[in-house]
DNA sequence: ACCTGCTAGGTTTTT
DNA sequence: CCTAGCAGGT
């Protein structure tokens, strides 16, 4: 268990000055303790600055975390603060693990005493069992993922009747997570907004929401912030008591903090002097000078005003020390609640802030990196950034037109094959997507070549049914009020206790507010149940009582064992014969293992949602496939970047959903997938594509004309001069392109390029091509002229997408079945299906291929 | 309790 | 087009 007093008993805490140590010494020269060396003059003064606010602007593969983590060494060699006093969060566990093991390698033993080193819900978490009682819970509350959260509100939409078709259980899953991560409390919820669900019913929903949550001693992860943000308020002293121990705080990700992120911050970080009241102050002001549509507006509006603490006369204020590292140009959480806002009015939010830049990179070549940073340098609203290397040129960053989307993964599965016998390892090759629908192909592809992957991302190691059964079964010892974990399990393996039983379970349950499993042993005394089920629950709650005695003497690790044994829950999966149940044994096995590094039990559960996540087998040399959002942080040699196209990246649905913020979203993550290559970056785009199962085609995307000229080559799908070609569809897939009109070839984008420059009419020319780097930075600095086309666009009443549908589906074709064709690149034959624009095409030398139709002629 | 057929919807994802 | 989730039947 956690304790709430700090231990002392922290090994390592250097409290001895470095043998350089200093202001003096530091001001000398760049000598200093070891730990400093290497370190650039931005980096040092990043991790130097240890007084008042600090911005570090870190650009992708600048040393943030090396940053970061140095910073930590210097604040506890310098004597400043003990491991236990210093608030370290990151978002997610990985970056956690990794600071925590850095700090190891260069502390040694010392990290055992950093606690307050991890994401911003494990802490949040954490502060939440200290005072648990606060928010009507007990310390060992069960924290409630997505899937708990959707049975539970599933049921209160029930209970109230509501047709969970028209309003799906998600989507007010949905709801309540965003006002959540907005800090909003049910009570803060913008009327309006409260209205949107069911007729009116969303904010009452919500509240009952909280109150069930609490009935079941539960909480969802927006209570880990939000309670603690309550508890914050309502509760001065015990805010006082945080900040006053936390003397150094430091965040990572910056950019990707939400408002309730971002409050929980702002709280902790005051001075203990000022305690609540001013912080409101302050988001006030932030407010009132910002946009009326701040989402912290209503916030402010509708928060409770407990009395304002007194300031004490001779309270001096204290400069508090807050470093946070981020990258405004590496936002793409938006969509989930991240204000990027945060990031970009840092020095307005703390007053005084020191902003340190890291713009020298030490991860990609000059081409790459010249790349990526003419395409963010589109974007407005960002803080700006040059991004630089000394790394040399390399090569060229590459851009392919291929026919479909098949003939792209063809492509690029050959090309890794190239790769491999150049020596590449597969471990080092990265194939980043904007949508995980456009891996399959890539899985097809691979599987056909015997070429070893791995997907990243995915559903986690957690979320696996098996292990949420199994995770249930303990929550049920641990926790007899926890009736969601009881509903799950209680029927798995199948005992015969149906809808029925669970029913009057149900029933008895609300009738005397006991928890079902109360209710369970209630009922078996009597003989409401027929005797089947009677016998079979009476020997579940039988079963539970055992267990929970033997948890008393038994190792949990061999509880959980018995539990899986003893439940049937283990002969289940062995009795299947589905291809995956090996697999879910063996995570079960997986399971009971983890178990090993928790204390006990309660422990375990307190961590395993939080936690939890799962660990890919990185030892074998495979490559990697993943979107490119699950990319962020990681960097490969060579990296793949297919379907820059139109609609699909940029996403049309961003686009339209979001408008000019969500394009620049959709850039940055152009920029997040530029940046994770070392040395060749690829991009690819597809002239057809299936979107839900109809061919369209497509033009490439608008981000391509962004890059600059200078640092691009466009090559054909394969067998350019680069890698040696080997023959193949190369020179016959280019002939496609030309047939198409207008393509990335030189004529075509010379074409496209006068076109633009007379005013650009019709959408087909926005196919342009790339920009030349003057041209850019004289013309548009900010990327005017884009934007000007880009909004006439939308002011038009056809979409990007909308139109070219039009165009390629909205005729019926002019063929007719078994019409004479040609084709460039596959010869003669006859038609012998038609689907819209799509002709199914029997060629007399090529077999059966399917064809949009303006790439034949009547022969 | 299981299976089958139908319909709706179809980015991104951590905790 | 394809698939996940659900209602309804057996």
């Amino acid at each position: 268990m956690i304790r709430m007093t700090e231990p002392s008993k922290i090994t390592g805490v250097p409290d001895h000055q470095p043998a350089a140590g200093g202001i003096a010494a530091r001001a000398r020269a760049s000598v200093g303790p070891k730990y400093l060396t290497g370190l650039n003059p931005e980096q040092r003064e990043a991790v130097e600055t240890l007084d008042g606010p600090v911005l570090v602007l870190a650009g992708a593969g600048t040393g943030k975390t090396r940053v970061l983590t140095t910073r930590i060494a210097h604040i506890l060699s310098q004597g400043r603060a003990r491991p236990a006093e210093i608030l370290s969060v990151t978002f997610t566990n990985k970056a956690a693990r990794e600071m925590k093991h850095r700090l190891g390698q260069m502390l040694g033993h010392a990290v055992e005493g950093m606690p307050w080193l991890g994401t911003f819900h494990s802490i949040g978490g954490r502060i939440l069992r200290f005072h648990a009682e606060l928010a009507q819970l007990k310390s060992n509350f069960t924290v409630l993922d997505v899937d708990d959260q959707v049975r539970l509100l599933k049921q209160l939409l029930q209970a109230e009747s509501i047709d969970d078709k028209r309003w799906p259980a998600r989507m007010l899953a949905g709801l309540i997570d965003g006002w959540k991560n907005r800090g909003l409390m049910p009570s803060q919820v913008p009327s309006g907004e409260a209205a949107m669900f069911a007729n009116g019913k969303g904010g009452k929903l919500y509240a009952s929401y909280q109150e069930r949550l609490k009935i079941l001693n539960a909480a969802d992860f927006g209570d880990l912030l939000l309670e603690n943000i309550r508890i914050f308020r309502e509760h001065p002293d015990i805010l006082r008591q945080y900040q006053q121990r936390f003397k150094y705080i430091l965040v990572d990700e910056y950019q990707d903090t939400n408002v309730a992120q971002y409050l929980w911050l702002r709280l902790l970080s005051q001075a203990p002097s000022f305690t609540s009241p001013r912080v409101r102050g302050e988001v006030a002001s932030r407010s009132d000078a910002g946009e009326g549509d701040s989402p912290s507006a209503e916030l402010v509006e509708a928060a409770p005003h407990p009395a304002p603490l007194p300031m004490k006369d001779g309270e001096r204020e204290r400069t508090k020390n807050i470093c946070c590292v981020g990258d405004d140009d590496q936002s793409i959480y938006g969509w989930r609640g991240a204000e990027v806002d945060n990031i970009l009015r840092f020095e307005h939010d703390f007053p005084g802030a020191k902003v340190i830049r890291l713009e020298r990179n030490y991860r990609s070549t000059g081409h790459i990196l010249a790349a990526a940073s003419h395409l963010i340098a589109h974007n407005e609203g960002r803080l700006g950034k040059t991004l630089r290397t000394e790394d040399v040129e390399g090569e060229k960053v590459t851009v392919t037109g291929s026919w479909d989307s098949e003939e792209e993964a063809r492509g690029i599965g050959e090309e890794i094959e190239q790769l491999q016998r150049q020596g590449e390892k597969l471990n080092e090759i990265a194939i980043l997507v904007r949508a995980s629908y456009q891996m399959r192909e890539f899985e097809d592809r691979f599987v056909t070549l015997g070429l070893p992957y791995r997907v990243i991302g995915g559903p986690r190691f957690y979320e696996r049914a098996e292990i949420r059964d199994a995770l249930a079964y303990l929550r049920v010892i641990n926790s007899p009020a926890d009736d969601l974990a009881f509903e799950r399990i209680v029927n798995v393996p199948k005992r015969g206790l149906g809808d029925a039983t669970i029913q009057l379970l149900h029933d008895h349950a609300r009738k005397r507010r006991i928890p079902l499993f109360e209710a369970a042993r209630a009922v078996v005394e009597t003989d409401e149940l027929k005797p089947k089920a009677r016998g079979s629950l009476r020997d579940v709650v039988a079963q539970f009582d055992r267990w929970r005695a033997q948890r008393e003497v038994t190792a949990h690790t061999d509880l959980a064992q018995i539990v899986l044994d003893e439940s049937g829950y283990t002969e289940m999966w062995q009795k299947d014969r589905s291809a995956d149940a090996a697999g879910r044994l063996e995570n079960l096995k997986e399971l009971v293992r983890s178990m090993e590094e928790f204390e006990n039990l309660q422990g375990f559960l307190e961590h395993i949602s939080l936690v939890m996540d799962r660990e890919g087998g990185a030892e074998d040399d495979a490559v990697s496939l993943m979107t490119l959002h699950s990319a962020k942080g990681l960097e490969f040699d060579n990296v793949f970047l297919p379907g820059w196209e139109e609609g699909l990246f940029p996403s049309q649905r961003t686009l339209d959903e979001q408008g000019r913020a969500g394009l620049e979203e959709e850039r940055r993550l152009g920029h997040v997938g530029l940046t994770r290559a070392r040395r060749r970056a690829m991009i690819y785009f597809a002239t057809n594509r299936r979107i839900h199962g109809t061919w369209s085609t497509t033009i490439p995307s608008r981000f391509l004309d962004e890059l600059p000229a200078a640092n691009v080559e466009i090559t054909e799908s394969k067998g350019g001069s680069a890698w040696g070609g080997t023959g193949g569809y190369g020179a016959s897939r280019f002939d496609d392109m030309e047939a198409f009109g207008s393509t990335y070839s030189t004529p075509g984008w010379q074409r496209a390029q006068a076109n633009r420059n007379r005013g650009g009419g019709r959408n087909g020319g926005g196919r342009g091509g790339f920009e030349e780097e003057a041209a850019t930075f004289s013309s548009s600095p900010s990327s005017g002229p884009d934007f000007g086309s880009f909004s006439s666009r939308r002011r038009g009443p056809m979409t990007i997408e909308g139109e070219l549908v039009a165009k390629s589906t909205g005729t019926t074709s002019e063929f007719s079945l078994s019409d004479r064709v040609f084709h460039q690149k596959f010869g003669y034959g006859h038609v012998t299906k038609i689907d819209g624009n799509k002709l199914t095409i029997h060629f007399d030398k090529a077999g059966e291929k399917k064809v949009v139709d303006s790439f034949v002629q009547r022969a």
